[in-house]
DNA sequence: TTAAATTTTTAGTCTAGTCTAAAAAAATGA
DNA sequence: TCATTTTTTTAGACTAGACTAAAAATTTAA
């Protein structure tokens, strides 16, 4: 298989990601937001990466990836973890300050870095957010128990396990609350009428939450209170 | 300044390599040999890094750099030389396997990054191939005494500094000769016929070296034997 | 010093990736 | 169901960066 460019690249690991969310296919539309592009300029790169063979793409009906475009998704998303996990581990970047360099770093094409990288690095399974980092062979441990923090029972205490990397106002806002990975939160109450979320961290204070934060919290269930 | 292309960037740096090696203007023709390029297209870039104050152009006369665009080829120049030095002492890389890795790595966007690496590397002065980083500020630490192998003396007892690392296949065959870095060397005879030079390897044994080895090798004086 | 050789530039093309505007298909809802 | 809205595609254009072929400038050498 040829070089990708990293345009290329970077529809591949959109695609990938977007269809993981909803497990079908991908609209136009839903790729140039996401892409910040036109639905015009995303019809043209899904017939040229259907051509090469790497998504599945019919006229009107989006798209998905093809075995070969998985494989090589996550890839991408293999050398962007292991890259923001470099980041914090070994260069101590704050959380919220890798996401646009690793960004770049992912591109870089050399088999031999990244598993190098990976054994510097003691083979990590999670990255920073604690997403997983897929194995060179594309493996991906999924943590079972992961729910969104939005759906966790009232009067359940639980253990933040992961943090949507999106938004970087997100990430200063809960780096600023200390509501960082590994944290444990009661869930105290929840608010029908504007589905906020009322916490208390472990040892700390008592927050209110949007749906917005707690929608992009996941966390794994610890016990009753 | 707007952020450069890596194309424009390769320009910058190779005009920067060209001009520090005969100090005056670099023609069209030698650029488009090391960029592996065409003349014509050398001539549209550089009109366009003139229109962008980065070079001084000439039509038929070449150009060198401007203040503004050495400083930026030297940024470049300091992050091609911490990444091959962090491939090499972190990552076990191999001195002739970092070239095509570095040249990716050069062009990644982040200042803080960069600076970072420095630090976590303890702030190297000399790269693997023995070529002086740039610190933050642009300061090059020339290694003064430093002379071409080929302009050693005879009978005269030197170590390698410098290596010219343009050349995959010139670094295996140092490396297969033991031909590296730190080691020393006894200046043994000249070969006008040929321009080889016969040399022995401190406590090793006794190599004839062809005139394109002993160009790309920089010595140290160290006693006369 | 002038003709030939070399170097460099210009002119015109090409590809990748993007865009806008208009057309076409699909989805929605009265 | 069928008209309206939304989504998607097509058509045509633009930019960056490269190329070839031909023209122009410079350099070399007789």
């Amino acid at each position: 298989m040829n070089r990708l460019s990293h345009s290329e690249e970077n529809y591949l690991k959109e695609i990938f990601h977007l269809s993981g969310l909803t497990d079908k296919r991908v609209s136009t539309n839903s790729l140039a937001s996401r892409l910040n592009s036109k639905a015009s300029s995303i019809t043209d790169m899904l017939q040229k990466l259907s051509d090469k063979k790497l998504v599945k793409y019919v006229k009107y009906k989006g798209c998905d990836l093809t075995k070969e475009g998985e494989r090589i998704a996550i890839q991408i998303i293999r050398k962007h973890r292991l890259w923001e996990t470099f980041l914090v581990s070994k260069l101590s970047f704050g959380w919220e300050e890798v996401h646009d360099v690793a960004e770049q770093l992912e591109h870089i094409d050399s088999a031999k870095l990244i598993d190098s990288l990976d054994r510097f690095l003691n083979y990590p399974k999670f990255d920073p957010h604690g997403d997983p980092i897929p194995d060179k062979d594309g493996n991906i441990v999924y943590r079972k128990s992961k729910i969104k923090l939005i759906d966790a029972a009232v009067n359940s205490r639980v253990e933040i396990v992961r943090v949507n990397e999106d938004s970087l106002a997100l990430l200063k806002f809960l780096e600023r609350h200390e509501l960082t990975l590994g944290i444990e939160l009661y869930v105290l109450e929840k608010f029908p009428f504007d589905d906020s979320l009322s916490i208390r961290i472990v040892g700390g204070s008592e927050i209110n939450l949007s749906k917005k934060v707690t929608e992009s919290i996941a966390v794994k269930f610890i016990s009753k209170i």
